[in-house]
DNA sequence: TTGAAAGCGATACCAC
DNA sequence: GTGGTATCGCTTTCAA
C-alpha cells in the first residue's frame, strides 16, 4: 500500500509538503508539485480514508437515508438517489446508504461514530421521525423534501404550491373555466405531503381566479387502469376541456388515449399539463406542457447546503425550488 | 464526543479491556464486562469509524457498484440494493454507492483508499468492465450475476439455465407439446446475460423432450403492449395452451387479459408458468405458478461470500443458486 | 484476567 | 516555500 511516506520519499520532500501539495491548503512551488504529482501518479497513491477521518475533521462521506416504503415510486425514487450520488461526489463526497429497519438507529450511528459528514434525508413524510433525530444529532442534516414540522431544519424542495399556482394560471389564461386535476394514488395524500401541496396551490388559484375545479385521485395506473379512464370519461362528460396530471407517466397515457378515442386532439381541443412529473414528458405518445419536478435541482442545491454547512456556513432554513414551465403546444384556447 | 478513554476512566479499566470487551477478540470477567457495557450505554459511546478504520484493518464498509442503465428495471434492481444493504448491516456493514460515472474510477479509489472492506457487485452485464477491475484490485470483490468471462471471481446468481429447465419439465409432465416463452426485451437480451441463460436453458430442455417452442421478444409493456397482445394472440392461434413467461409484471396481466378475452382458464385450458420473477407473483389478477429470483437469496450469500473472504476463507467460484417450484394451480394437463 | 504502549497514516501547527 | 512533529482514537502485541 502507497502510503504519503512514500510519495515524499520519491519527490524528495517531506510529508508535510505533500499533504499541502495535495489539498492546496498551503502555496507550494511549482516545481515541488509537479515532482510530487508525477510521484502520485506514478505510485498510484491514494491517501488512506481511515488516516484522513482520524486526523482531519472530514470523512468525505454524506449518508443518504431512504425509507422504502411499499408505496413508493421505485423510477422516481431511482433518479433521486442517483441525482444525490453523482452530485456529492462532483463535491469530493460518496454516499453511504441508510434503508429502513435501520432509520433512527443508523443515522444515530452514522452520527455518533463520526461516519459522515452530514446527512441528506430522501423521500420525507409529513410526520417523519428522522425530523426528531436530525434536532439531537450534532451531524448536520439536510431533508429532499418538507415535513410538516420543519422548525429549526435545512429543507430544499420544490414549490409545490407555485406549481399549482403556475399551472391553473396558464390554463386561465388560456380560457378555461373549468379543470380536472388527475392527481397521485389516495395514500400517498396521506403518506407524503407533496401531492396536498400541489393540490392546495391549485384550490388556492382557483378560488382566486374563479374557476370550477374537480380533483381526481387515481388508483395506482398499472394495476387499476380502469379507474383512470372513468375518471377521464367522467371529466369529458362533465365538459372539461383543461387537465393538469399529477400523477406516473402511464397515467398521461391513458388520458391521452381516452381523448385520442373521443377524437379531442391535444393543443387544439384540449389542455393538458403535467404537473411536477420527474419522468421525461418528451417521451409520452403526445407531447405535454410541463411544470417538472427535476431530481437534480433538489439535490445538488441539497448537497450544496451540505458542504457549505459544514463550513459553517448556510444557517437552517426551508429552500422550495420555484417552478419553471415548459410548454411545447399542449394547452391553447378554450374552445377554439 | 465520548472517547474509549473515558469509557475506560468510568468503568475503571483501562482502554484495552474495554476495546477487548467490545470486541470479543479477549476473555474478560463477567463483572468487568457488565461494568463497561453500563458506561458504553450511558455514555453513549460509539468507536470513532476512522479511528477504527486506521488502527484495525476493517472499514465495515461494503462498496456496492450499481451502473443504472436506460433500461434498467427500477422496482427490481431496488429490490436488489435494499436486499444488499440489509444483509450487510446484519452483518455489521454499511453500503457505499458507486453509481456509473464512477465506476471504473470509484471501484479504484475505494480500493486504494481504503475505503471499503470489500465490493459488491450489481446489474452485471455480459461484458462488463468490473470485471476486469476486479482482477487487477486487492479488494475483495463479488459479482451478484454472471459475466460472460467469471474466471477467478467470486460470483452468485439464481441458475437460469436450470429455471428453464424446470419449467420445461413441469409443462412437459404436464402433457404439453407446444410452449410459447414471452420473454424479455431485445435489448436485455443484448444488454444482460440472464435472459440468454434462461432461454438457453428452455431451449435444451425442449430439445430433449421433443416439445416445439415459440419465443417471443416482448417489448417494454408499459410503452408497447400491444407488441405483447399481439405475441399471445399469435400463440393461441398457434394452438400453444402453455406459457412461460420472463417478463415484468405488466406483461403478466396482458398475457392474462388475453386469455380470459379468449374464455381460456387458467390452470385448466391453458398453462403458465412465471420463470424468474422477482415481485410477488401472488399480486397478479390470477395466481400463477413461478420460479422466482429472490434477491434476498442472492444478495445474502453474496454479503456472506464478501465477509468470508475477509477472514480467509471462500476461495473465488461460482454459486448458482437452484431454482424452487412454486406451484399455485396455473399449470394442468393439456387437452383436459 | 488485565494494563502499558507501540503503531496505524494522515493533518496541521510551529519553526525556520 | 518547506520541514519536523504532535495529534487524532482505536487495535493489538507484549508483559505482568
Amino acid at each position: 500500500m502507497t502510503t504519503i511516506h512514500e510519495v515524499a520519499h520519491a519527490a524528495g520532500v517531506s510529508i508535510s509538503t505533500v499533504s499541502y501539495a495535495l489539498s492546496g491548503k498551503r502555496p507550494v512551488s511549482e516545481k515541488t508539485r509537479k515532482r510530487i504529482e508525477d510521484a502520485v501518479h506514478t505510485l498510484g497513491y491514494e491517501p488512506d480514508a481511515g488516516a484522513r477521518m482520524l486526523a482531519g475533521r472530514r470523512t468525505h462521506i454524506f449518508a443518504l437515508t431512504e425509507p422504502l416504503r411499499a408505496d413508493t415510486h421505485a423510477p422516481t425514487h431511482m433518479a433521486f438517489v442517483l441525482a444525490t450520488a453523482v452530485a456529492a461526489r462532483r463535491q469530493g463526497y460518496d454516499i453511504l446508504l441508510l434503508t429502513d429497519e435501520q432509520t433512527s438507529e443508523g443515522m444515530n450511528r452514522v452520527a455518533a461514530s463520526n461516519l459522515v459528514d452530514a446527512i441528506l434525508v430522501l423521500d420525507v413524510a409529513p410526520d417523519d421521525e428522522r425530523v426528531a433525530i436530525a434536532r439531537t444529532v450534532r451531524t448536520p442534516t439536510v431533508f429532499i423534501g418538507l415535513p410538516d414540522d420543519s422548525e429549526g431544519l435545512t429543507c430544499v424542495d420544490l414549490d409545490f404550491e407555485a406549481v399549482g399556482h403556475l399551472a391553473v394560471d396558464r390554463l386561465a389564461d388560456a380560457g378555461h373555466e373549468r379543470i380536472t386535476l388527475l392527481g397521485q394514488t389516495e395514500v400517498s395524500y396521506r403518506r407524503s405531503n407533496f401531492p396536498r401541496r400541489l393540490l392546495h396551490g391549485v384550490q388556492e388559484r382557483i378560488a382566486a381566479r374563479g374557476i370550477a375545479l374537480t380533483w381526481s385521485v387515481t388508483g395506482a395506473a398499472s394495476t387499476e387502469p380502469a379507474a383512470v379512464r372513468a375518471a377521464a370519461e367522467e371529466a369529458l362528460a362533465r365538459g372539461d376541456r383543461a387537465f393538469i396530471v399529477h400523477a406516473v407517466d402511464d397515467v398521461h397515457e391513458i388520458l391521452l388515449s381516452v381523448l385520442d378515442e373521443h377524437g379531442l386532439t391535444v393543443g387544439a381541443d384540449v389542455a393538458v399539463i403535467s404537473a411536477a412529473a420527474s419522468f421525461d414528458t418528451a417521451m409520452l405518445s403526445v407531447p405535454i406542457d410541463t411544470i417538472p419536478l427535476i431530481p437534480q435541482q433538489s439535490c445538488e442545491l441539497a448537497v450544496d447546503l451540505a458542504v457549505r454547512s459544514l463550513d459553517g456556513e448556510a444557517a437552517p432554513r426551508i429552500h422550495l425550488i420555484p417552478p419553471e414551465y415548459r410548454a411545447v403546444g399542449s394547452v391553447s384556447p378554450a374552445g377554439d
